[in-house]
DNA sequence: CATTTATTCAATTATTCAATAGAGTATTTG
DNA sequence: CAAATACTCTATTGAATAATTGAATAAATG
């Protein structure tokens, strides 16, 4: 094979490889990849989420669909997206690099005055005598959650207050590091004197730890 | 925080990760950050290595830079980059996640018509009785190379190959997956009457794995 | 079978990106 | 300190991308 062979086989190659780098090259997409991590959805749903157009969030979805990050199904009039085998640990490891090598990162993370308590994967092992709120919405939470892990949804939280229990700590997770749900949920249990922690980290993290994860509405 | 508010934090974040995105979205950079896996580089050998204009690659690598993916260091007139912290699981999940998902791939790589016997990861351990020949430049092997290997660049291998014996299997690898070195040792090696096989993964891949790596010319 | 709902397509505009050429900046060497 | 080497910056060009709007599909409903 000569040199100009070899070279066009690379182009071509590296090409296909870029199109998936144009995928993630929007702050919009993922966004979109970081909701879908957590459960399926519809193109409404999405655009809702994610404050953008229906024809916007479409348009977004079919580029993460055509670089293979997505797969679609139809149920009636709806079109459920969900990520691909494989998306989910290619925007972890995007994600964790931007936690570690970039500055402005760490900078907005800061902002939000996160207590720097979080309890890390292998930590949270470690932990007897505590409930464990998962703060996403239902719809996350039935797609998959922590065993043990009570639903929670953070803007229903304050009404049911009443139910938890002083004498345990109690551990609030949500979609992962950047998410704020968790953050929202340890700020409101303190300021009613519950002794309170989030995680460090999301659903699909401990899922891809190889840890075990209930469906559905636990018994 | 008002919605409003969450939503200006989410763009600014977000579009803080795109900025790795954007430096994942050009088939050039990519090419860089395949070589860079293997070991470091300066400037203009990189533009040698990808055909790309010294001004060119220097733009590219600037822009890999300040997304995070490369660490630089001055050496005199040279300027050495090497891959950051996590940028090779990034790269490996996006190569990875490209080969099961992207159909023109697998289109690609049948084109080479390479042989399907390639070794894995996990097989390599068991075999026994194997000559393992790195093929790649002897740069790369220096870096870094599997215990017991061989430094055997694929352009000296034709010169070499009377020292090869002929009594045992010999098993060739180089950058990873999408590397075609290996593939033209093992048709070198088949058509002078060798045994020959190549590894389905790069040395960047076992290290990842946990392996060990053996640096320097090897005693 | 017309209407409604959910999604996609097509056309437009503003913005961003890739590549090039040539000038400019460090650093070493004679 | 002048020349050589290695790299970076700037300006320009043409190409690609993002967001918006309104029209066009596909499937379900009355």
């Amino acid at each position: 094979m000569k040199h100009s062979q070899k070279r066009q086989f690379k182009d071509k190659l590296y090409s296909q490889f870029a199109r998936i780098g144009k995928a993630l090259a929007n702050n919009h997409r993922l966004e979109l990849l970081e909701l879908l991590g957590q459960a399926e959805r519809s193109v409404e749903m999405l655009a809702r989420e994610t404050d953008l157009s229906v024809a916007n969030a479409s348009q977004h979805l079919q580029v993460l669909h055509k670089a293979g990050l997505l797969q679609s199904r139809r149920e009636g009039t709806f079109i459920f997206y969900q990520l691909a085998d494989g998306a989910f640990l290619l925007w972890q490891s995007l994600r964790d690099l931007a936690q570690k090598q970039i500055a402005e990162v760490e900078h907005l993370v800061a902002s939000l005055k996160r207590d720097d308590q979080a309890i890390e994967l292998k930590e949270l092992q470690l932990l007897e005598d505590i409930v464990l709120l998962d703060v996403r919405p239902m719809n996350e939470y039935v797609a998959g959650h922590i065993p043990k892990a009570i639903s929670m949804p953070i803007i229903e939280l304050e009404m049911r207050l009443e139910i938890l229990p002083k004498a345990f700590e109690i551990v609030a997770y949500c979609r992962g590091p950047f998410c704020v749900f968790a953050d929202e949920a340890v700020a409101l249990l303190r300021s009613h004197g519950f002794q309170a922690r989030r995680l460090a980290f999301g659903l699909p993290d401990w899922q891809m730890a190889g840890y075990p994860v209930q469906k559905g509405v636990g018994a």
